[in-house]
DNA sequence: CATATAGTTGCATTATAGTGCAACTGTGCA
DNA sequence: TGCACAGTTGCACTATAATGCAACTATATG
């Protein structure tokens, strides 16, 4: 299910939006895997938006996606050398207005949810829906 | 001109294409100053068309470009270290249908033409137009 | 001054991408 | 078996981006 061949400009393409570079982002720093329930926690993005992003960021070949009961784990691909430098590169972009400051915190805050490292509880603790923007 | 305030989804869509992504993968492997005529002549591609595309990658602050006579040379910006990641990622990626091989070839031969180092001749030494599709 | 040349840009067209809504699938639990 | 919940997707809409053509600016040269 993942790509052999590489597509330098799907690659970027993949990186050019910023909810994606969110993504991206926090599984980068906190070199986590993630299911989808903790980065709507995390971003406060809607579902649905989230999982068409992941979709996109699975299909450049930047994450491998892996079912568990209710839950889809995502992670970040490593197998080609060059993602490698693409995540030190996304490492050392500049956070001038602490977006992904704040999503760090968020996220940390909710993997203290897991129970044996793993999530059982959904998305903002079974509260009502995300009511960003 | 230079743009202080790096935005870095605008930096990845800036790599997102494919005429783009061979302009800056030929600047970066030949570390090297290049005008408009002598990438026509490298890439193929008509000189509108990467005029435009040179324009995008100046504006996303991955190039500098400086006016010299007739002749507009345009070189990698490397201020910020994660673009000098970007560049060394970049160099890194795959080139499975030799495209940029291909380019680096036409390129070298091309800038045997300068003379003490500027460019001195028009796009394809004075023939017909682009004929590449 | 006329002409050639290096490069840029407005316009119209077409293709692609992001978003929200709502309906849907699949899994676990009472 | 019915329900709650994690996640996905079809549809319509809107915005953005790439392209080709042709007209344009600016610089050098005869």
């Amino acid at each position: 299910m993942q790509l052999v061949t590489i597509q330098p400009e799907t690659l970027f393409q993949a990186l050019a939006d910023e909810t994606r570079l969110r993504i991206i982002r926090l599984l980068v720093v906190t070199a986590e895997e993630a299911c989808l329930c903790e980065l709507v926690d995390s971003l406060r993005e809607p579902s649905y938006k989230l999982s068409r992003h992941l979709k996109i960021l699975r299909q450049a070949g930047l994450l491998s996606s892996q079912k568990e009961g209710r839950w889809v784990y995502h992670r970040l691909v490593p197998k080609p050398s060059c993602l490698e430098m693409l995540y030190a590169t996304v490492r050392a972009l500049p956070d001038r207005d602490r977006v992904y400051q704040v999503d760090l915190a968020r996220f940390t805050e909710r993997m203290c949810l897991r129970e044996g490292g793993r999530c059982r509880v959904g998305g903002l603790s079974g509260d009502a829906k995300v009511e960003n923007k």
